[in-house]
DNA sequence: TATTGTTATACTCTATAACTATA
DNA sequence: TATAGTTATAGAGTATAACAATA
């Protein structure tokens, strides 16, 4: 444990308490908490099953049941059966869902944009993809 | 706003995930929260104000009470008076709380280690930093 | 008058344990 | 027997509004 990894370790703090801030003030705007955006943003594209959201979220599947609720009461999200087993349940986006989501990924980064020097940024979505890669396959 | 925007977007986006995952897992082994980790780290090496404490994190300063209440009943933290304005409090880190919050940043800086490249991570906490600096300063 | 921290309230997030339906 | 989702419960995080003490 060099001077060096803690020194990288305080940056991906920083940089994580950053992004938490400003994702929770656009996700307020939209109406969402943190979270739901989160879970919202997860599902676009995708029709992950509970105990899928649990696992990608890093939370108890027990959560997963009372925040697909809230977001399917606001018609953002929509529960759908799996034919190849009936135990599960699959979670799809609805039309107002994926125009919320679209929003919120939009505005996140209009801020970015709009912090960030203008050189360098694909370079940096580079770098930032292969530890994202590194951390998940962890 | 370019597809290049969006990428990098998408990529802080998932890092931000990635990290409240793995941070969430080390700061439950403390026996935090992910949010009293973050308050205990915020608050080492400083005594900041409730009110300052608020906006580092992003909440609202009403949160702050709470939160300071349930960490100082662990032990690891402690209100303080500023002499200079009496409606001010000031938070200080106990000698028990800097020995937590150090098993925290160690862990992670531990668990990072174990998942990232050796090469290139003095470079990435330089970019990190930069970035960092960048959204705070937004 | 304005600011700092607090309290009351309501809602959301979170994990644990016990449960139902299905595999 | 094991797994997917649910419910009940308790504690923690969150914002809004109203408040007391201090500036």
């Amino acid at each position: 444990m060099t001077q060096s990894d803690r020194d990288l370790a305080a940056a991906l703090s920083g940089l994580h308490r950053e992004i938490n801030v400003l994702y929770s003030v656009i996700a307020r705007r939209s109406g969402l908490t943190l979270q739901q955006a989160t879970l919202l943003c997860s599902v676009a594209g995708q029709r992950p099953s509970f105990g899928e959201l649990a696992v990608l979220l890093g939370c108890d599947k027990t959560n997963i049941t009372g925040m697909v609720d809230r977001l399917a009461r606001r018609g953002l999200l929509a529960r759908e059966p799996d034919p190849a087993d009936r135990r599960v349940i699959r979670v799809v986006i609805t039309e107002q869902g994926r125009s919320v989501g679209e929003d919120i990924r939009d505005a996140f980064a209009k801020e970015l944009v709009a912090r960030l020097p203008r050189s360098g940024r694909r370079e940096l979505a580079a770098t930032v993809e292969t530890v994202v890669a590194a951390l998940h396959a962890g």
